[in-house]
DNA sequence: CGTGATGGTAAAGTGACTTGACCCTATATG
DNA sequence: CATATAGGGTCAAGTCACTTTACCATCACG
């Protein structure tokens, strides 16, 4: 039942998030479009590196990638420092993006801090953090 | 980045899942499968009913218990008292997936149990649980 | 009864992926 | 220097968990 309660606040978290970017226009951002700006973002990564940390293939990620350009969140340039790889450059309309989505979070934050009391939301976010470090320690992310 | 801390808790509790169902010989249950044994599970309910519950289309559904069916974690019988309708049956087979998968989730309980502490870990489930609660009474469960 | 709602299904389409094959550039080795 | 091998990226085709549309069968009701 512990799956049940973590997983439904995260829902929460998406459909803040995805409500707020709604009301600022960003009518064409897809759900699917979300993991790609997962912490800490695609500025300045090179899609291969980027790929390996959200687990998925080059492929699926330039799927992504290409939808994005053409939304104009981002753009992928060439490497100057290596001829045969690019770099991903979020835009500024990107960048305002993802402003309204941190803004979501705060948001939520702010309304479950005055739910729960500060002191104890300040308990959660420490446990799951400590939580988060510990299970890291033993399951080494992908290199 | 409270979405994160939130998320990698479900990952592991994913994993370790499906590791504990690959080594009790479940190798044919797939990830898109969860979903349906979501507590309460579909035990003695009608397809549509599960449908709505679980937020996805009937024919949706019913593509998954079609799967299930045949490897033999469920069937789908008639309903005695609509001739319409069709109850969902958990086999024996089915029953023992879900006591593998209990068994994942309270495997990982108790690991963070001892790293967290127990009392740290109860407060977590508490702090979770009043969350969940708090959440549920705003955004009231589609009908 | 018959009319509209409800439960289920069949068929076709969609889209986010995967696998496989390939090109180009970089780096290492002889 | 030459050549092999590895790494970064992309094109093409296939997969699969869905959705949308359409439809049949049964139920509840006036």
């Amino acid at each position: 039942m512990i799956g049940a309660l973590l997983r439904m606040p995260v829902d929460v978290v998406h459909r803040q998030m995805f409500e707020r970017l709604h009301e600022h226009g960003f009518t064409d951002f897809d759900p699917a479009h979300l993991i790609l700006f997962q912490w800490p973002g695609p500025d300045d990564t090179r899609p291969s590196e980027l790929a390996a940390r959200l687990q998925i293939s080059k492929q699926a990620l330039n799927y992504l990638l290409g939808q994005l350009e053409q939304l104009g969140y981002l753009e992928r340039r060439p490497d100057p420092h290596d001829q045969r790889g690019k770099r991903i450059t979020v835009t500024k309309r990107g960048r305002a993006a993802i402003r309204v989505m941190r803004g979501a979070v705060d948001e939520i934050e702010r309304a479950w801090a005055e739910q729960l009391g500060s002191e104890r939301f300040a308990q959660l976010k420490t446990l799951l953090l400590t939580l988060n470090q510990l299970t890291a320690a033993r399951e080494p992310a992908a290199e």
